[in-house]
DNA sequence: GTAGGGTTAG
């Protein structure tokens, strides 16, 4: 397969740019039949790339349609499917990867450009993590030293990190020569991602982003860019160091990094979370450009700080800029008008998720349905809803049924709400204390002693509360 | 030569 060189091939090359639809698609294909240009590894890549975009089955026919298609197109195709389908296509790129192993002709080998796309996929699933060991060993097996490129090494520190491989992805990391800038934002974010946890290991990893980030700066081979202050920032968050987060703020300005909108959502989320919501809404009006992942994060934060009234102007605000809210957007805006006693305002704003936005609502949005109505005290229809709801209840729903069931002294919902919740996690002791602390709310020594009993049975300790003062 | 790795809110 050479490269088309005509006028009229170049024409047809131009037209893919301007593809939107399935109808233009086959019209491209057709020209690509009748020049011949599907004869052409280049064209055909461009094509198969295209087609995966607009209809992945399309672009599948085309494929099969290759007579001995190169390991150029079976990447394409693979990379083509992990980036624009996430993790629910992952399986037909790996079975492009077996027909790659399992090709009769010498010349289908994996090469480098095969392991990121695919090393990437992997990490997106449990279901998947097998299948990224595996590659690793087939990296060392196919992939001839010299041509172990950066690429390869990235993804797979990559790989690693998203599942949960922390020490491997690591030691990869450190064996790498001279890392260059994405392969240390690789470290850093999934060590700021895996750092949000609540227990001390967690806040460790986001520790040694700030080590890590120092260390960074000393090398004259890479320079800090916004993904990587996404990562310091977010690290700040999870530590809940506003020093560090202001630091890390003045660092991206002195440096003429870009606000944008990655940077802004992490800024936004930091200062919510240490307490200043007037900086948070500073970073909200600097910001250039605002997405709705932005006004999320906004909208999260005057939500917890009890400003539901602030948070559904930011929500209209969002609809009126003509951004489209995601489920994330419901999840915040409608958990706002809870916390603020806004039932009505939450009722009407979670009726118009499907209706108006077409959002299929799912159990986190049931979960915020039910604690508004069971905060307010509307307990039984609160009940009702999670009848009705069209999948199972989870464990931080039925928590929330509890939490609201205590507050408004209303033993038989509680006790229901203890049932489901011990059968979903038994183990945690917050479910009994606070079934104990409804028994206790009225009177009820013995079922408070049973409670307690119940917990030894299950043996399920309870650690003392301890306050600090800093 | 064309194909490959890194970022946000719950």
């Amino acid at each position: 397969m050479t490269s088309p060189s005509t006028s009229n091939d170049h024409r047809c090359l131009n037209l893919i740019s301007k593809c939107k639809s399935l109808e233009n698609l086959k019209q491209i294909h057709a020209q690509f039949l009748t020049t011949g240009l599907s004869h052409h590894t280049f064209p055909l890549s461009k094509l198969l790339h295209l087609s995966s975009t607009v209809c992945l089955s399309y672009a599948l026919t085309i494929f099969r349609r290759i007579p001995n298609p190169s390991v150029f197109l079976y990447n394409t195709l693979i990379s083509s499917i992990v980036s624009n389908h996430q993790s629910t296509q992952t399986h037909l790129a790996f079975s492009l990867y077996a027909r790659i192993l399992t090709s009769r002709s010498a010349a289908i080998r994996p090469n480098q450009f095969t392991y990121p796309s695919l090393s990437k996929a992997s990490g997106f699933h449990p279901r998947w993590h097998r299948h990224g060991r595996a590659l690793h060993a087939h990296v060392l097996k196919f992939i001839e030293p010299v041509n172990h490129d950066r690429f390869v090494q990235a993804a797979l520190v990559g790989f690693y990190a998203n599942c949960g491989k922390l020490r491997a992805a690591r030691s990869l990391f450190d064996r790498i020569i001279k890392p260059d800038l994405a392969t240390w934002n690789t470290l850093l974010s999934a060590y700021a991602n895996s750092g949000d946890g609540e227990n001390e290991n967690d806040l460790g990893l986001s520790e040694e982003v700030l080590r890590l980030f120092v260390e960074m700066q000393r090398s004259s081979l890479v320079r800090p860019n916004e993904l990587t202050l996404v990562a310091l920032i977010k690290s700040c968050a999870n530590l809940g160091d506003l020093c560090g987060g202001v630091w890390a703020h003045a660092y991206l300005l002195k440096n003429n990094l870009s606000l944008n909108q990655f940077v802004g959502t992490s800024l936004i989320d930091l200062y919510s979370k240490c307490g200043s919501l007037s900086y948070a809404r500073k970073v909200f009006d600097e910001m250039p450009v605002r997405d709705t992942s932005c006004y999320n994060a906004m909208i999260r934060g005057l939500a917890v700080h009890g400003f539901g009234q602030e948070a559904i102007g930011f929500y209209k605000n969002l609809i009126s800029q003509g951004l489209i809210p995601d489920d994330a957007t419901f999840v915040v805006t409608i958990s706002a008008c809870s916390h603020s006693g806004l039932v009505d305002e939450g009722l009407r704003i979670f009726s118009s998720m499907e209706a108006v936005y077409g959002i299929e609502p799912k159990v986190e949005h049931y979960g915020c349905l039910v604690d508004l109505l069971g905060r307010s005290g509307r307990l039984e229809e609160a009940e009702e809803c999670i009848e009705k709801m069209p999948m199972k209840p989870n464990a931080m729903l039925w928590r929330s049924f509890l939490g609201s069931a205590q507050v408004h002294g209303d033993l038989e919902r509680g006790e229901i709400a203890l049932k489901h919740l011990l059968g979903l996690e038994f183990e945690n002791s917050g479910n009994y204390v606070l079934l104990s602390n409804i028994y206790a709310g009225v009177d009820r020594w013995t079922d408070v002693e049973k409670t307690r009993e119940l917990m030894k049975d299950h043996r399920v300790n309870k650690s003392p509360g301890i306050s600090t003062i800093n």
